[in-house]
Formats: C-alpha cells, structure tokens, sequence
DNA sequence: TAGAGGTTCCGCCAGG
DNA sequence: AGCCTGGCGGAACCTC
C-alpha cells in the first residue's frame, strides 16, 4: 500500500452520502464488499455512511452467477453522493456508457471522492480522472490498461492507491483493504478495526499483489518457515515498546538474517523495517483516538527511541501531525 | 540543515 | 543442473 498524499481526518465523513453503482454483468464479490463495509448498519456509532445503490442502466440488473439486483437510485442521484464505489467493471474492451462517465465527472469536478475495486479503475481512466496519477487494477489487467491510458502511472506492487478524492483498488479482495482505508480516514483506526473484527478479516494487510502473482504452492520445508515467521510476527507484536532489530527476528524465525528477509519479503511483500514501523504506528494510532496519554508516553510505549522520531515517521505514514490526529479524532465525537 | 555513525537492504557468489 | 541458504560488501536509509 502507499502512503496516503492526504489524509484528511476523520472530520472529512461530514459529508457520508455513499452510492455503491451497479450494472449488468456485475461482479457480485467486489460489489458486496463495499456493500458489507458502507451499507451495512453500525449501531455502536453516532456516524455512520448513508449508503444506497445506484443503478447504471434501467429495470433489474444481472451480476454474473445469475444474481438479480434492482437498484433503488439512478444515475442523477450520483450529483448528491460525497463517495461513490466502483466495482469491477466486466468488459474492458466495452467502455462504460457516457452518461455514467459524464456523472462520474461531474462528481469529481463538485470534489466527490471516488473509490474503484479491481477493474473499476478502468472506468475512472476512461472518465480521464486518474490522468497523472498514480492507481491501481487487478494485476491481469495492469499492462491492458496501461498500453490504453498511457497518461497513468499503473502501479502493481500495491494493494490500493490513494491519490486523495480518488483510491483506486487492485486485485478483488484489496478492495476490502481500500474501504477499510476510506473508514480509517473517515473515523479513525478504532472503527476500522471494529469493521474489519466484524468481518473476521486483518484491519490492515501490507504487502501488494505482486506477492499473489504466480505463486508456487509451497514446499513443506517453506510452510514451516512462513509459521515460524508468523510466530515471530506475534512475538515482535507482543513487545511493540521495545527495540527490535532485524537480526532479532531472524534469530526467532530460526533462520539467517539474509533468509529472513527473503521469507518476509515473499509473504508479506514488504521489509521487516518498514512492516514494523506500520505496527509501531498503528498502536500510536490507537492510543491517540482512545487514550488521554501524551505524546511522549505514546511515543515511549510504541517503541520509539525519541519523540522527535515519533513525530517525523508519524507524519511521513499517516500525513498529518500527531496533534492534528488526536485534535481531528475528539473532534468528530 | 548537515554530517557522523549505525542499521537495513539487496546483489552477488560459493557451498550444500 | 537447479534450487536454497548464508556470508560479504556496498549502497541506501535512519537516527541523533
């Protein structure tokens, strides 16, 4: 995943009126997780997304597998959505009808976020929205779109993009991973986390796609290297307030520091370096939004050897300063 | 902001 | 021959 360029906070789910578009031919997996994450109802919270599905054409919509959906909104309610979620869209050599690219423009030009899953970024490219800029698609289709809109930065070593109004999502299952990225930036890692509990999925995977991509299936001898990784994972976990270096962890997973990388690399797609700091501000995350602790004690229990180190990683991951974070947070409730 | 010192990452290569 | 592992060295990065 990439750093966000801005997070605004979660003063931002002000405006929560979210259309979920559907068409024919529709991919029901992509569709129903936004329809999981936005549409379904979150008693626990003051706030929460107005969800509606838009239909793209007219009478009941067929997904693929048969499902029938008949949509509650047309395509005029999408000048009144602050969000709008594209799913995978079926055809890339059959471009979206006009009238939705001309909607998705004009919600774009008014400042609507928009969110795509998978091949949904197809349809964003084709409105012109991600002209020079950086997003993301299912990795089958990186090098397809990139021959047809040159004009955007197609990156595949991601599992979603985020370039502010617009995320763009790459293989299906990354589309949870970008929605519950908009819910952190709209309510805060607290909330993201209770969704992602309900669904029984992690609140956050690093790594891209490239780690899915023609995947050997795994000899004995690497299925008992990725569970003692995952054990080192845990253990690294468990003493986030303590410094850890690399030679440490491979020393846990049993293996040489030059194999360890390697081993963490091909499962998690990332460095132990990097993957730690994230673990390190993702607790920092937690404790600004549910705890009246100073910086400084945050900065001490989440492994940080200074404050001022704290502050630039914390700013340089989330985009905004940790004073902001904490001012955004107490200001939504 | 610059620079020193430490750490991490990765390409390369030899050995099993 | 092909694959995996681990050591080495240098570049890049981070921290103070």
């Amino acid at each position: 995943m990439t750093m966000p360029k801005r997070t605004p906070g979660p003063k931002e789910a002000q405006g929560t009126t979210l259309a979920i578009l559907a068409y024919n031919h529709l991919r029901c997996f992509e569709y129903a997780i936004a329809a999981e994450v936005f549409a379904l109802k979150r008693p626990g919270l003051d706030q929460w997304y107005r969800t509606s599905v838009v239909a793209v054409e007219k009478g009941a919509l067929r997904g693929i597998a048969g499902i029938e959906i008949n949509a509650e909104k047309s395509i005029a309610s999408l000048d009144f959505a602050h969000t709008i979620v594209v799913p995978g869209w079926h055809d890339l050599e059959n471009p979206a009808p006009a009238r939705l690219i001309r909607a998705i423009q004009r919600a774009h030009a008014r400042g609507a976020r928009l969110l795509s899953i998978c091949s949904g970024s197809y349809v964003l490219a084709d409105a012109g929205l991600l002209d020079g800029k950086r997003a993301c698609t299912h990795w089958l289709f990186t090098e397809q779109l990139r021959c047809k809109f040159p004009k955007v930065d197609f990156v595949n070593d991601v599992l979603y993009v985020d370039e502010g109004n617009i995320i763009t999502s790459a293989g299906s299952a990354s589309g949870i991973d970008a929605c519950l990225h908009l819910v952190r930036r709209d309510f805060g890692a607290h909330v993201a986390n209770t969704v992602a509990k309900r669904m029984v999925i992690a609140p956050h995977r690093d790594g891209g796609q490239a780690q899915f991509v023609d995947t050997p299936i795994r000899l004995p001898e690497q299925r008992s290297a990725h569970r003692n990784l995952n054990s080192t994972l845990d253990w690294v976990r468990g003493k986030l307030d303590q410094q850890i270096g690399v030679a440490e962890m491979a020393q846990h997973a049993l293996m040489s520091q030059r194999t360890f990388l390697r081993r963490f690399h091909e499962s998690l797609g990332t460095t132990p370096k990097l993957w730690l700091m994230r673990e390190r501000i993702a607790r920092a995350r937690m404790m600004l939004e549910q705890t009246e602790a100073s910086v400084a004690d945050i900065s001490a229990q989440c492994g940080f050897e200074s404050m001022e180190t704290f502050r630039v990683a914390f700013k340089r991951i989330v985009g905004v300063a940790t004073g902001t974070y904490r001012q955004q947070f107490l200001g939504l409730n």
